[in-house]
DNA sequence: ACCCATTTTGCAACTTGTTGCATAATGTGC
DNA sequence: GCACATTATGCAACAAGTTGCAAAATGGGT
């Protein structure tokens, strides 16, 4: 249940259409989740059904067209019973791990080529966030507000760093004999 | 997709029965993924629907009575064809930092002991990853099924300790003011 | 005015993951 | 040999995520 309330998050933020959900979901958003546009409209649908949100009016009823939504008091009720509710962490799922996993027994085949395909978009996702951090929150006084979203980019920059240092690890140590 | 064929390494390095599979599931496979008992018996049945697997053969036609599987050689053709496969990287999908950016619009509330909260468990899931390595990893000579098994889990350790370490910076710095 | 690419919203079918419960065999204490 | 917890397998209903496609509006260009 996090996809609703990562919506309700980002129109908080400022009231948005589908589509631009969607692109913020790849942006600011997407450190740790990521959702189709699909899933990003039924939801949509969702949220205004039960009265957590609601389209900004406009006259004609819209097919194609764009429609702005924001949060209602309902919802930003919600949000605050997610934030406060208690919740055990959760394993990671990447198939990467698994797929080395199955290498050793199935033999490396053409892995380690793929291993370090996953090292460079890692790396390449890596510098994007550091692009980010370097021109969102150029030092000086920050809103709590800000504090937190740094907070959540570095988070999403230490994992890229995890994984890039893995992986180099990994083809190093496979790809060298 | 990921699913089946981690059942099918799991197999290949060890024929067993399904609750023995979701223990070892919470265990050395675990590292980057889980299932669940129920899922692993629905993917068994239907691997062994389409040939994949075989239930190695019993009298009796059991329920509630013990099945062990093994991999048939359709099987490893088809863990090899997902190992070649070229498949790009996932964003994880963890809500914790989505929750703590949703605190940051709605108020940090009582987030911050859930935040150390995580951090004692991933210590915990650390500690343990290391246990595994000490125990199962004695130095020496490895084969290469073996390193390949240390690699991957020396990746579950290095994502704990990327989570242990980042969610330390952010109790610190939001519980301290 | 018309064509065509793009933007924006959406449906439907499918696969995967989750939750709660049911049922059969096995082992343990008495 | 009976009661009871534990082990082991499984069903069914649901929720979440994925894929492929469609259709209405918009904004050029000619």
């Amino acid at each position: 249940m996090s996809l609703p309330h990562a919506i309700l998050t980002a129109l908080l933020e400022k009231p948005s259409s589908g589509l631009e959900l969607t692109r913020r979901f790849d942006r600011s958003i997407g450190y740790f989740w990521s959702a189709t546009h699909q899933q990003i409209y039924r939801e949509l649908g969702k949220l205004e059904e039960s009265g957590l949100i609601r389209a900004l009016p406009s006259e004609v009823p819209a097919r194609g067209r764009r429609k702005e939504y924001e949060v209602l008091p309902e919802g930003r009720r919600e949000l605050c019973r997610w934030v406060e509710r208690r919740e055990d962490p959760k394993v990671g799922r990447d198939p990467l791990p698994l797929r080395l996993r199955a290498a050793g027994v199935v033999g490396l085949r053409n892995l380690v080529p793929e291993l370090a395909r996953h090292r460079d978009l890692h790396l390449a996702r890596l510098r994007e966030y550091e692009e980010f951090e370097r021109r969102d929150f150029p030092g000086g006084a920050l809103t709590e507000q800000q504090r937190v979203q740094l907070l959540v980019l570095r988070g999403g920059i230490d994992m890229e760093r995890g994984w890039v240092s893995w992986l180099t690890r990994a083809v190093d140590e496979l790809g060298g004999g």
